[in-house]
DNA sequence: ACGACCATTTGATCAGGATCAAGGAACTTG
DNA sequence: CAAGTTCCTTGATCCTGATCAAATGGTCGT
């Protein structure tokens, strides 16, 4: 096994786990780790960077922001996801690190190639596109049909389910992002933000502290309240 | 060629034009034209069909409704797009004709079987399904950061961008969705939407007759007003 | 042509969330 | 540890789009 990838928290997980050894040892010698504070822009779309990479550690947002400055959050990725639009140099959105990240880079060639020449990986990138757009439309539903109230417990929920870690009804996290990239993923205000997710304290649905941590009290009662 | 598909509009389109002439035989014998009056459901995803067809002429849209009623569109199918999800049973969306609609099915096995033996035909639908994602996206800027008057704008433009006829700055095309429906693509109620296109109409942007067949007078003005 | 029905349009009022404006709490920096 | 900065919370008011209500027009069947 490379020695890059000996310990690699998504060497089995993602679209390394379905590589067989000769081309995740092609894929790692033209593979370069890369560490990105939270709030850095990511350059993999636009401009020189041009390539690929594997987030092995925090949270990526997507966005995408009119020509007045109005942003919307078009996904949240973390590991083991594939960052970057296959197949097309430009992509209209921008990358930014949510928290702390860490990523495995590789150009776009490399991982063109591969693609060309292995089913297994074109199969595993069919199926991720595919589970995007699901997700994608999901937040169609929450962004076009749902109150403030529901918005907000849809997406605490959304990130409950993929932070794991919790008992029964009850599941601790921590947000990956602020209230302003909350509003921005909701299609609401900070201010609006703010005013449901106190409401969701005062009402014991969930407990805060520090702002990030969020504690869900009733995993039931969040899920009625998410519409 | 398969008789079936000798006069078929989208032979050299969608996924049948990646077969191959026994590939394209094999899937012809276990195919079915059939007919759909507008309005009518199409059960696909859930219940006894449990397939996949293509979409040879028509449009289809597909909605995911909330337990209380609430109704979002997350997508319009036209030729050749695929409708069905995938590897997957069951999805959460349901299809219905939005204006008449022919179709050309075929059995979730057969397809499924044709995907994993060629590489072509995987290509193609991580192709669409790429591009599919591009468009929720992007609709998911409309829903969650543009005013009512951009967003009837930004759907007219979209309807038009699939209807191709028109010269440089004016494009003529038929609404394949009424009022409501639009309303419901779009996150709006049917009072608003119809509002906003009589603003439209008023000030010269575009022309109406019988409420479905629309007349782009100054496609820069569209734009401008889409956000 | 006539009337019934349906979709759309238009009008009046209401409310949810935006905007404007202060405060408060937690993390930097000296 | 204090001061500054940044992020979050809370309050007051406003406005966009929802809701309620009615009128108009187009289509279809007879």
């Amino acid at each position: 096994m490379p020695s890059v990838c000996q310990d690699c928290r998504v060497r089995h997980e993602g679209i390394c786990a379905v590589l067989s050894p000769s081309e995740l040892r092609h894929l790692a010698r033209n593979a370069r780790h890369t560490h990105h504070d939270a709030g850095e822009g990511l350059a993999l779309e636009s401009g020189e960077i041009n390539g690929y990479a594997n987030v092995t550690n925090g949270a990526v947002k997507l966005s995408r922001v009119l020509r007045d400055g109005r942003q919307q959050l078009v996904g949240l990725q973390f590991a083991p996801d594939l960052m970057g639009r296959l197949f097309r140099a430009e992509s209209p959105l921008s990358a930014e690190a949510a928290s702390d990240v860490e990523l495995c880079r590789f150009p776009r060639g490399v991982l063109e190639a591969l693609v060309a020449s292995s089913s297994n990986l074109k199969q595993r990138l069919l199926d991720q596109s595919l589970h995007d757009l699901d997700e994608a439309r999901e937040w169609m539903v929450t962004l076009g049909r749902k109150s403030a109230a529901e918005k907000v417990a849809s997406l605490l929920l959304l990130v409950a389910k993929r932070s794991g870690g919790g008992s029964d009804d009850s599941i601790t996290f921590d947000m990956p992002i602020g209230r302003a990239d909350m509003a921005d993923f909701l299609g609401l205000t900070i201010e609006t933000v703010s005013r449901q997710v106190s409401k969701l304290r005062h009402s014991g649905v969930i407990a805060i502290s520090g702002h990030r941590h969020v504690k869900v009290l009733s995993l039931r009662a969040l899920k009625d309240r998410a519409g």
